[in-house]
DNA sequence: TTGTATGCGTTATCAG
DNA sequence: CTGATAACGCATACAA
């Protein structure tokens, strides 16, 4: 469609070693004071003279110094870096969560260092171990599987940890988050006090969302009595699952109508996207039921029942228990349940 | 719905001062061998004799060593980070870009910083000072619009530097996008051919959606000679929002009929919900234009035309023009457009 | 209020 | 192949 061009020439030549720059010791020449007076100028400026003050400003600003806050971390021992480590980042599921935390952190000072590091706790061993040695000062895992090799590590390196998203017995310090399994019976209790006799699960193949499903289908069928059909996905949610989800639970899996119980709103909206394509009632014929309740639920035709999470307050909780540690050394509660709650809209 | 618990007691009291744990100087104590030894076994184990390998690895494994690579970074002047900066997290917009230029600077052992700046170039202006500080080798950035006191910031960090996303004639240093402007014709013209005698735009306001509207406008004005209406959001692009724009322009901008070319696939989502609830035909009495192509667009009802950019490709070639920099010292194309194409299915 | 000395944990440069 | 020794740029005591 438009053509793509390439080109020029590449104006200067870069040196082969990176991070020249300024120090505060040419800083402190041309101000003519000594390279702590430019620490402390920076660090705390009341404990400088005003006239002083306003000469290493000058300085600062003539050579555009920007302090190397390696050589500060390893001098403090204090890097004012906290680690996440997220699934996915292109997985909506968290993003709320992720943003409030950031904020609230950056609030207080703390670069966020993000990373991606996928579902197989092997894999995020690895970025643990990269993380670690960039030696942030606390970090920000989701979920509470890990390798034994990743919580030694972690505990070895004495920063707070939290673990969000779920709960556990067992946690490696700070834990926020929601038993999974409840919101699974939860849902499936929703189901049968909504007058639903049949149900079907569309879910991928996420440890978590795994063990809603089993906690859906287990309560349905102790209430029911009946089979709760599923269909599991190999790959992250998607719109385009949730419509396969629907067709494969009708075509092959003899789910004929009910509630289907679905591990995103991501796939909820594609179950309803091929439900009304197929001109199938909703909720009548076919009922769906999200997770995560996220901004757009209210929003599709006809409007998502979902499962929520208060994620915002989950990001904040995470980073208070965090600043807890490091500002005032008080001691925080090692699990909090955030909970949950369904929000019934018109899909069920 | 799940009554939240809290508490506990906390176990161990946390040291104060963070970053404890073990040097290669006791690594090499317990190895008997030397420090440097020990840097030299992890960076380059062909340097050492296998026999000190081995008790450097074990004393390695006994003790949990983690690197420091603050003091690493320091001493070496690489960092092995590389920072990128996004207007926002919570947009699926860049997702798979940002993670093919992760995945692509990790396989050759860069670790990725990631962090949110807002829409605002004085917000991000902020962010690339914070991230400046932490030295990374290399620095991904979205957009052409920066403070002229952020280019300098650039420029002198000496670093590469890569705007994506747009093009421009006046890069920093690399360049990896496309027109906008011309993104926004090219839909015009598409829908001018297409048959369509009315159009109008809904929106985000984000400045390169309104370079992409303004264009969309002004062509398709120049090639029919009717008046394009716009529904203009000022936040971030949402499903509601698509809704809302649709209503917008049939309740109060006087559209009553044609192609509606949106900012994004998402809100383009929003407009084919809102003409299937209020009962319009589509595409014959409201057609939809999305742009960004994203991974639902074939799986919209009816599915989406879209104007396609290759976002993976972009996140390869900046993370090429990078390493070609760092590691070979190639000299690089300051621009590169990789153009976009328009993807035509069933909704326009 | 300001400066001096010392150390943070590595890598780089030489010697041996 | 191995080991001293000197940076790296800043913060923390301590001294003036």
């Amino acid at each position: 469609m438009n053509k793509p061009t390439k080109d020029a020439a590449t104006p200067d030549s870069r040196r082969p070693a990176t991070h020249p720059v300024v120090t505060m010791e040419m800083v402190g020449r041309i101000a003519g004071v000594s390279q702590v007076t430019v620490s402390r100028a920076l660090s705390d400026p009341s404990k400088v003279s005003p006239a002083t003050l306003k000469k290493v400003q000058d300085a600062i600003a003539v050579t555009g110094f920007v302090p190397n806050a390696l050589a500060g971390a390893l001098a403090s021992r204090r890097s004012k870096l906290v680690s996440t480590l997220l699934p996915s980042i292109t997985n909506i599921t968290y993003n709320s969560m992720v943003k409030t935390f950031c904020e609230e952190m950056r609030a207080h000072g703390y670069q966020i260092m993000l990373s991606e590091c996928g579902f197989d706790p092997a894999d995020e061993e690895a970025a643990i171990m990269t993380h670690l040695s960039r030696r942030p000062d606390a970090m920000l895992l989701v979920g509470t599987r890990h390798t034994a090799s990743a919580r030694r590590m972690l505990l070895a390196a004495g920063i707070p940890v939290v673990e969000v998203w779920d709960v556990t017995e067992t946690p490696i310090d700070i834990c926020v988050g929601f038993s999974h399994v409840e919101a699974g019976k939860a849902a499936a209790r929703f189901a049968f006090e909504a007058g639903y006799s049949r149900a079907a699960c569309a879910t991928a193949n996420d440890e978590r969302a795994l063990r809603r499903k089993d906690a859906f289908r287990a309560e349905f069928q102790a209430l029911t009595g009946t089979e709760v059909a599923v269909a599991q996905f190999e790959s992250e949610a998607t719109l385009g699952m949730g419509r396969a989800g629907l067709a494969r639970l009708l075509e092959t899996e003899g789910f004929k109508s009910g509630v289907v119980f679905c591990s995103s709103d991501l796939i909820a909206h594609g179950v309803l996207l091929e439900a009304t394509s197929r001109g199938l009632a909703i909720p009548s014929t076919v009922a769906v039921i999200g997770f995560g309740d996220q901004g757009f639920a209210p929003d599709t035709s006809p409007p998502l029942t979902s499962v929520r999470v208060d994620r915002g307050a989950l990001g904040a909780s995470a980073a208070q228990y965090i600043l807890g540690r490091l500002e005032h050394g008080r001691s925080a509660p090692i699990v909090t349940d955030v909970g949950f709650e369904i929000v019934r809209r018109e899909s069920a």
